[in-house]
RNA sequence: GGAUGGCUGCCCGAGUGGCUAAAGGGGACGGGCUGUAAACCCGUUGGCGUUUGCCUACGUUGGUUCGAAUCCAACGCCAUCCA
């Protein structure tokens, strides 16, 4: 008796959402023999160990990983440590310093952790690339490269651009496709997914994996996420792609409530979006919840994903947070925990300027003279814009915008 | 090794001797309108001094000049081309 899915079934589940499919009869093929033998498939995910925190645009990945898990496979994660010395070609020139073994130690456990959220930990296994490639010695790398040829790895995209751009391509960018296809020979993994930007180098691998004389794994690309600041244009969601570097991530770990305003934040095309790869709840459902006011739509995936990542009473208390802050109408209200400053009256009183910069609502004094004269500050519910204000002594609650505020207690 | 072009504020980009804290755009922030959405309108966008003021800034270091982002020299970095 085979513990799996009928083929059909399991294909269903895993094509949705995918974006390139590389090559469905023999993904069947693996699926027939998986269930003959009762043995599950190896999916390859790799990870970047550079940065440890994992956001919502990794979610889509590991969504998909979750559903290779639910039909009884298994997940190999391959840390990419050894090729994350080469850096993948598609980020920017900059070259990032190297990170020490115990930092990437480090990153790939608070990596896992987070992963976990969503993830079975039972069904995944966690490799490092490390294991091979560092004691690869300078005639295994000919080899290596050998067994491809320069004008196919150029035919990557981003190369390409390069070169028509006339800007320069280091040698050891193009070594970066045959590392990581090599992973896939080292795994014999029966099936690799990534990013959509990441279609070259999966492609890459199951030459590598045929040259080798193994049976070529499958490949399967998911959607990039946009950023929380995507925005619509002409119909279509434009926006860089969530990334830590662009500022417009949410990530697992992050504070609930701040989730839950980013959330809030994102524009309604967007939010359909954010439904279609990051919700679990059953189509029926998201489309009846579509199909109501946006902002309980927005309300009900925010609570959805705080849920997932932490618990539901974290989603619940996240969601009253909101409301108590937003819903009273601007009564410039601050909340229970904001931050508490005491400060020494000098003679003559304490200027609002000082008080701005020292509890850290601005970033300078210059900055809260600004804000004064933009009429952003509040105090104890009062707008201000008087920059000769002194404060004498007693407690204040102050607020510049709509997102920063602090009880400063002058003495 | 040689030749050429470039290096300006968060980003792009104008600026070829004083009127330049540096046009314009983007982004960001703030205000209005809202659903802490979008769109739209308005304002702000180096720091410090509570005004008039001072300091720092146009790759780096020196120089010319009463005065330099702007002229000169050397160096550094990026890119392209030739070898």
């Amino acid at each position: 008796m085979t513990q799996f899915a009928p083929i059909q079934e399991q294909l269903a589940i895993l094509k949705k959402g995918i974006v390139d499919f590389h090559v469905e009869t023999e993904l069947i093929k693996k699926l027939e023999k998986s269930r003959e033998t009762n043995t599950p498939l190896k999916v390859k995910a790799g990870f970047d160990p550079t940065a440890p925190d994992i956001h919502l645009g990794h979610t889509v990945l590991m969504n998909k990983l979750r559903d290779f898990q639910q039909l009884g496979h298994e997940v190999t994660f391959l840390v990419g440590d050894f090729t994350a010395q080469i850096g993948d070609p598609t980020g920017k020139n900059k070259t990032r310093p190297p990170l020490s073994r115990e930092q990437i130690l480090a990153n790939a456990d608070t990596y896992q952790t987070q992963a976990f959220t969503i993830l079975d930990k039972e069904q995944t296994k966690i490799r490092f690339n490390s294991e091979w490639f560092d004691d690869f010695g300078f005639p295994e790398v000919i080899k290596l490269c050998a067994q491809y040829s320069l004008s196919r790895l150029l035919e990557r995209d981003d190369f390409q651009k390069r070169l028509s751009a006339q800007q320069s391509i280091s040698v050891h960018e193009i070594l970066y496709p045959l590392a990581q296809g090599y992973d896939s020979v080292m795994l014999k993994a029966d099936i690799e997914l990534g990013g959509t930007d990441q279609l070259f180098n999966l492609l890459v691998g199951r030459d590598l994996m045929r040259s080798a004389g193994l049976e070529p794994q499958c490949i399967m690309t998911v959607p990039i996420l946009e950023g929380t600041d995507a925005k619509m244009e002409d119909g279509k969601i434009v926006g860089a792609k969530m990334s830590k570097s662009l500022g417009n991530t949410v990530g697992v770990m992050e504070d609930p409530n701040e989730q839950f305003g980013k959330i809030m934040s994102i524009t309604d095309e967007l939010m359909v979006r954010y439904y279609d790869l990051l919700s679990w709840k059953p189509q029926d459902e998201q489309q009846r919840l579509l199909s109501g006011h946006p902002r309980d739509a927005k309300i009900a995936l925010a609570k959805e994903l705080i849920a997932r990542f932490r618990a539901d009473t974290e989603a619940n208390a996240a969601e009253q947070q909101f409301h108590a802050l937003f819903n009273k109408d601007k009564k410039n209200d601050i909340p229970d925990d904001a931050p508490q400053y005491t400060m020494p009256m000098p003679e003559g009183g304490l200027w609002i300027v000082n008080v701005l910069s020292e509890a850290q609502l601005v970033p300078s004094k210059s900055e809260a003279k600004r804000q004064l004269k933009g009429n952003a500050v509040s105090i104890n519910g009062q707008r201000s814009s008087n920059l000769d204000l002194k404060l004498s002594p007693g407690e204040y609650k102050i607020r510049v915008g709509k997102k920063r505020w602090a009880v400063v207690t002058v003495e």
